[in-house]
DNA sequence: GATATAATGTTCAAGCATGAACAAAGTTAG
DNA sequence: CTAACTTTGTTCATGCTTGAACATTATATC
């Protein structure tokens, strides 16, 4: 424990991780208040855009792509449910699984607020150059990878 | 609403910030798990780090810090003291405020979690250059500023 | 100085996410 | 076929974070 240590903050990947997380945390907050008009939080929003791309999925599917524990689902669902966003379907053959399906009002909805969103984006990544933007992406898509082994 | 909309998964830009909030999310699990052992929690990590920084700021100045609310500090602060990492102390010339300290514990628990924090932030940073990874910051400070005025 | 305004910390109720334990339905192995 | 195991979704208790309302203390304005 006598060992000296180098301190963080003078660790440039030390800093440039404060700086990710620091800009996401930003984001998350414009983006909850950007949304707000449309009645949308964005856990709600992810589970909108998931079923928008891969219609009919399970919960456990659901689950699964947003990393997110399978209680969470069953306990947001209702929510859009009872907006008329998302249908629920029993599965014939395995009488387990709640398929889901985006309504038409789902779809219009999440039209509104991709609109919004995409505006958001925009206007953030804007700070960079495409190229120093496209290269931010890949890195953070090796960082996941990394860690995908927990 | 027949406008037809560009969708968000061919917009570059947004691709990117999936990819930031992604990585970031891994990053806050695997830094869980590797605190755990610690018993710290991520929140608690980085009171400590700002105690050890600016020792004997104001709850106010902790809880602007870390761009969280005053009652979180209040809340979360107890468990730091009954563990006898932190210490409160009156200010004598302003009665409203405590004034926080790390004990003598705190700052060796505080060096402990950062052996591991910088440890794993390293590895993860390693998929980019030093440059790309400066690059990144740079960017990422950006936005933070551009997102300043809420 | 008296009164209004602001700042600091606390309490409380609410919403969200998690993981463990569970029931129901399916699958595998003997 | 039966018994053991797995998968899917739910329930529940817990913890984190927030924002509003509040008490206490400072500061500003007159």
């Amino acid at each position: 424990m006598n060992k000296k240590q180098e301190l963080p903050w003078d660790n440039p990947r030390f800093r440039t991780w404060i700086a990710v997380a620091r800009a996401e945390k930003a984001i998350v907050r414009a983006l909850s208040k950007a949304l707000e008009p449309l009645g949308l939080k964005i856990a709600q929003l992810d589970m909108l855009m998931n079923l928008y791309r891969h219609p009919g999925q399970s919960q456990h599917d659901l689950a699964r792509r947003l990393l997110v524990g399978r209680s969470n689902i069953t306990m947001l669902l209702p929510q859009l449910e009872t907006q008329g966003l998302v249908r629920r379907e029993s599965d014939a053959n395995d009488r387990r699984v709640l398929r889901l399906y985006l309504t038409q009002d789902g779809e219009e909805r999440l039209m509104q607020a991709l609109a919004v969103y995409t505006k958001l984006i925009d206007r953030v990544m804007a700070q960079s150059t495409p190229a120093q933007c496209e290269a931010m992406g890949e890195q953070m898509r090796r960082i996941s990878e990394a860690l995908a082994d927990d």
